[in-house]
DNA sequence: TTAATCATGCCAGTAGTTGTCATGTTTTTT
DNA sequence: AAAAAACATGACAACTACTGGCATGATTAA
């Protein structure tokens, strides 16, 4: 076997086992003890961080976590990572910020001169713009951490009402529109909520829990079906068309007509209609909402609600 | 020189030239042409696409795109990359779709079983949770290009009044809640306007331009600038200032009083006033407002409009 | 003190690499 | 048809690098 393959294999070996004599290694691949000495030297010149303990019960030591075989990328392939990087530079913490460093470090130096400035210019035509928040997540990892080892995890919640004490067992961990959340099962109301991980302001403890609880795919999925189907039916103008058109949960129900106007007439969750109505409310006269009568009840009793606040004085 | 030293060399060499001759590789790094030989064949069962035409003009044509060194990864560092993989797969349309595929493909084969396991987990554990999905954006590439080479761009765009034809150089593109937005100079109204990629209908042309525009980086930071200054003073209940704290614009200008109540006193854009004035319309009683009265009375005259559009029968 | 380690040097035997020469094949040019 | 330019492959001797064995030292723990 050459001598390439030999050291990719011990360095496979070593970067898995961490502690480690040469006597080991002499055995385990039928070299001489000289030769093993030899090949750590040149691991240790192709960088690979090794330091040797002497004397009894000493031996050697793997600095790094764990090393994959070298990696052939093509240009393209490393330009690629670094769009993909680029799209969590928006993001206030990240689990993987100093790994994301040290990676970009190793990419960006292998780079050829042409390639850097394609990277470099990338990053100056293409953004993934996230309402930058000055909000910190600093609990971020360790409710990952939670979630992902199916621990129960208990923690200081900065909720409507106060500061609350949660009893919850982790689903996952999402991002959207800058901030994370975390749908988790709350022991105490025996339901699944979702909590906002910035506002989690301590973790009292996690624990070890055999049960098994959705996983965040089928969470999200769950979140689909209508728990209280309610009609929607609206008449658009072409203005209202193209505004649905741009909203979540709408886009796909709305009906264009050939002139360009529309309607939306299918069954949603009662549950979104609060979350519906200021896009309604902004439309104005470009939507006319025939079903249900629940959302013009909304409409109007916050109308009044505003125009008994600020009444008429001019 | 080492011999995995000169392959590299020579791989490095060759997958930028693509097409040579045993020859020239000869010459340029002094060593035989049987050796070359030999070094081709070694670097073909490395996996170099590599092929060979005989005869006279004949030669060596490497097939992929340009290789970089192999590059030794840390586990750690890996999963980093799949973590950024991850959060692009909410988007339908990216701009480098395969590249991502085969990068991915490269690193999870060399993964060890454990660490797959935990990017599998990964998967299931953390999301990116983009609400429009479902819009096609089949020009982002075609549109980023010209961004990056810097020329102008004609083409087909659905604005509110229909079909209209745009004029443009291109500043950038960048994502903002699922969408894909791109700032560009338009020669007729001769000022920077925000297009949304998947309402461009379809690219008429693109032809060079060296003339210099701002970069997507100033644009950003020029549109932070208050164009029209405004003072915004509104007092809020607890309720209002947990809600004003989510809200992208105005979570640094809450000011938390120590019952929990609070207040916004700061100055702001007036092109913003639209765009806030759903949030305290949503807020009703939790959200006082002091002044400007341009926004009490955008409040009073769409509540008035609703008003009238669902007139009291009941 | 002894045993278990790493560290390093030397040397002869082995294994791998290289250059040269020879022979073929394929394709284009003359 | 012949010549030229290229790849393809084999044989072999010269050269180089690698390996194992042995020796010697240094360091540490039992």
């Amino acid at each position: 076997m050459s001598k390439a393959k030999r050291l990719l294999d011990i360095l496979l070996f070593v970067s898995a086992k961490k502690k480690f004599t040469a006597q080991e290694i002499s055995d385990e691949f039928n070299i001489s003890i000289r030769t093993v000495h030899r090949y750590i030297l040149d691991l240790s010149d192709m960088g690979l961080p090794i330091y040797a303990e002497q004397g009894r019960n000493g031996g050697y030591t793997v600095l790094s976590s764990r090393l994959l075989p070298p990696i052939l990328f093509t240009e393209d392939e490393a330009v690629s990572i670094f769009f993909a990087f680029q799209s969590l530079h928006y993001y206030r913490d990240l689990p993987f910020n100093t790994e994301i460093q040290s990676a970009s470090h190793k990419l960006y130096g292998s780079l050829q001169e042409e390639a850097k400035r394609k990277v470099d210019q990338l990053q100056s035509y293409i953004a993934f713009w996230n309402p930058k928040r000055a909000i910190e997540t600093p609990l971020l990892k360790d409710v990952l951490e939670a979630a992902i080892e199916n621990k129960n995890l208990h923690f200081h919640y900065e909720s409507k009402s106060g500061t609350t004490t949660k009893h919850t067992h982790p689903i996952g961990v999402y991002a959207h529109d800058g901030l994370w959340y975390m749908p988790a099962f709350d022991f105490t109301k025996q339901k699944i909520l979702l909590f906002r991980v910035d506002r989690i302001l301590s973790i009292i403890e996690s624990e070890e829990n055999k049960e098994v609880f959705v996983n965040l795919k089928e969470w999200f999925s769950s979140n689909f079906e209508n728990k209280q189907p309610i009609r929607l039916h609206v008449l658009l103008s072409k203005e209202g068309v193209r505004q649905c058109k741009s909203a979540p949960n709408l886009e796909e129900l709305v009906v264009i007509k050939e002139d360009g106007t529309g309607y939306i007439n299918s069954i949603i969750d009662k549950g979104e209609l609060n979350f519906i109505s200021p896009l309604f409310y902004r439309l104005g006269m470009h939507a006319q909402i025939v079903e249900p009568k629940e959302l013009v009840d909304i409409l109007r009793q916050q109308a009044k609600d505003i125009l008994s606040m600020y009444p008429e004085n001019d």
